[in-house]
DNA sequence: CTGAAAGCGCTTACAG
DNA sequence: CTGAAAGCGCTTACAG
């Protein structure tokens, strides 16, 4: 590739006019400046955005942590993130920890070396020392989906709603002893969601029957499968389970069926982690709809504020929160 | 972040001397490496990575293009791709082009200004030529599933195998009139999977009934479901069908469904690009299962044996094929 | 309006 | 075995 320099030559003026020209920072004079930009195009020119970055000290880069892009919602999250980076003219750097701290760690001191100017993350909750090591380095740090500590910034949804309002719904609709597969650990949403279901009961003088997920992250169909089992067990009257994400739910179907009930005359079912795909399950999934390819668009926007507004330490810590949105299909 | 200035200060050195300690380069007095070492990790120095890639011309770090990593093969293989590039030291660069020639265009113009050592590219086919250029720049370019041109490197499956495989499978199983549902455009997977379709036909004595997936990347749901219903108009006495994705599957079970037909007694389905997904559907999809992950982490070996082999021009071009396997499940 | 110089944080010949 | 110097490709005060 050509440099400033090879640019600078071609057009008999030194390479501190030619960057003033390409990034109007001050007046040049125009034919100068013709001369400049004829000198680019013959050269096919293009900025070395590594010089840039490390002049500038920015980087243009965000760093993504998140357990996994595969099948999860954090697929659409990445990929909002992706394109409203590409508009504003940043990359991504992307990271999956499988929800290891071991692993998130690893990532997080590689992006701590001048790799990016902030780090998204969902985080596992292990590493909030780090973070906030990281942070103080002026990397700005932006949660998402897991509000694991009020002192960053964080984008999630209304979790706690969001568990109230399904549980109401399934109320609405007569059922009487409501199970929730929950995921496991000190996990924000899981927590609050937990918070949500229990309220509703309470309001409608029924019992909680509630089965933790396996402890590895949650997201899997035998997650769904096992804990139906238990839940059908510990109480065979149950007649509606509502479950984390829509590919346990896919085990939870399997092991509702298999126990030789049908859903949803039987056990309803609904997704507290609604992804668009569920509309396309053969037995379209019920769920709260997440809206997450527009929270991994607000978690960008925000990041860039944060890296082009220079002070980080003094703006006030953001926490946005989006609302989630009951979609009725054919599990209830 | 301290520098190694800070560190070199700290161990009366110089930074030279500090460079070459912690990169073993050349022999350095045990005790004066001792010193430097203590002075790190007091520092709790780590390496700019950006100031090393601008002297050192190497990145560590690997563009990946892809049409989509939200629900498609391409989020398992980046999820492969990534967890290999770690444990090698790389880190992935991200980009989405949603099958978009535009978009396209645009990212590798981007990662081509210094961003990147390597392109790993499942591309629209629409930019070989700027794909050339950028190669000619010493930068690595490996294409991933899809081969659209001999002069790269590529890691892909066996499409004609795979199609081959597939209709034979079928025929075995007594069908007599199978439908295929192919993508669109000139994209390898497709014309090979076609081919190893025709032949298997041919040799059975049995006739083909194509019909092409909408041409925006054929990924979708709607798209199996609006070819189903074309197939059924078509082929009444249609008794199977071959579809491109599992997520195109869940849309031909629909329509299929919707005709008042059943599967797999009417009409049985299989998947050519199937995802262990595939197994936790709520009818479980047969289909040719694609190593995705596997492909991912050998695209990312690949990658940076060629980076870091120098020489990258005068190398032969490898094409590596993977075998996909047939998962007979419950849709046949 | 433009040039010369310094410097971002590293690495690497070149001396000694 | 170690230091001083140059340089990767840029940007940005500082003069003029």
């Amino acid at each position: 590739m050509a440099t400033l320099k090879d640019v600078a030559a071609l057009a008999h003026v030194d390479v501190s006019t030619v960057s003033r020209a390409l990034n109007n920072k001050a007046y040049v004079h125009p034919e100068t400046k013709r001369r400049i930009l004829k000198a680019v195009k013959q050269l096919g020119y293009a900025p070395n955005l590594v010089a840039k970055s490390l002049r500038q000290g920015k980087r243009h880069t965000i760093g993504v942590v998140v357990p996994s892009i595969n099948i999860s919602i954090f697929g659409e999250i990445v990929q909002g993130m992706e394109e409203q980076a590409r508009n504003l003219g940043y990359s991504i750097l992307i990271s999956n920890t499988m929800d290891d701290p071991q692993i998130e760690r690893e990532c997080l001191a590689r992006m701590r070396t001048g790799l990016v100017d902030g780090i998204v993350i969902a985080s596992t909750g292990e590493n909030m020392r780090l973070l906030a090591d990281i942070a103080s380095e002026n990397i700005a740090i932006i949660q998402i989906v897991r509000n694991q500590s009020p002192q960053f910034d964080c984008v999630a949804a209304d979790y706690y709603e969001c568990g109230y309002e399904a549980t109401q719904y399934l109320v609405k609709l007569g059922c009487r002893h409501i199970g929730l597969i929950n995921g496991h650990g000190h996990i924000r949403p899981y927590e609050e969601r937990y918070q949500g279901y229990k309220k509703a009961l309470a309001k409608a003088h029924l019992q909680e029957y509630v089965v933790a997920a396996s402890k590895d992250g949650s997201q899997y169909f035998e997650d769904g499968y096992q804990a139906t089992k238990e839940l059908l067990k510990m109480v065979p009257s149950l007649d509606a389970i509502m479950v984390a994400t829509d590919l346990q739910a896919l085990g939870v179907i399997r092991a509702v069926k298999k126990a030789g009930l049908s859903v949803p005359e039987d056990v309803r079912i609904i997704s507290l982690t609604g992804h668009p795909v569920g509309a396309t399950l053969e037995t379209a999934m019920t769920s709260m709809q997440v809206p997450s390819r527009e929270m991994g668009e607000c978690a960008t926007k925000l990041m860039i504020e944060r890296i082009e507004s220079e002070d980080h330490s003094a703006i006030r810590h953001q926490q946005i929160v989006f609302q989630t949105m009951l979609m009725t299909r054919e599990t209830t």
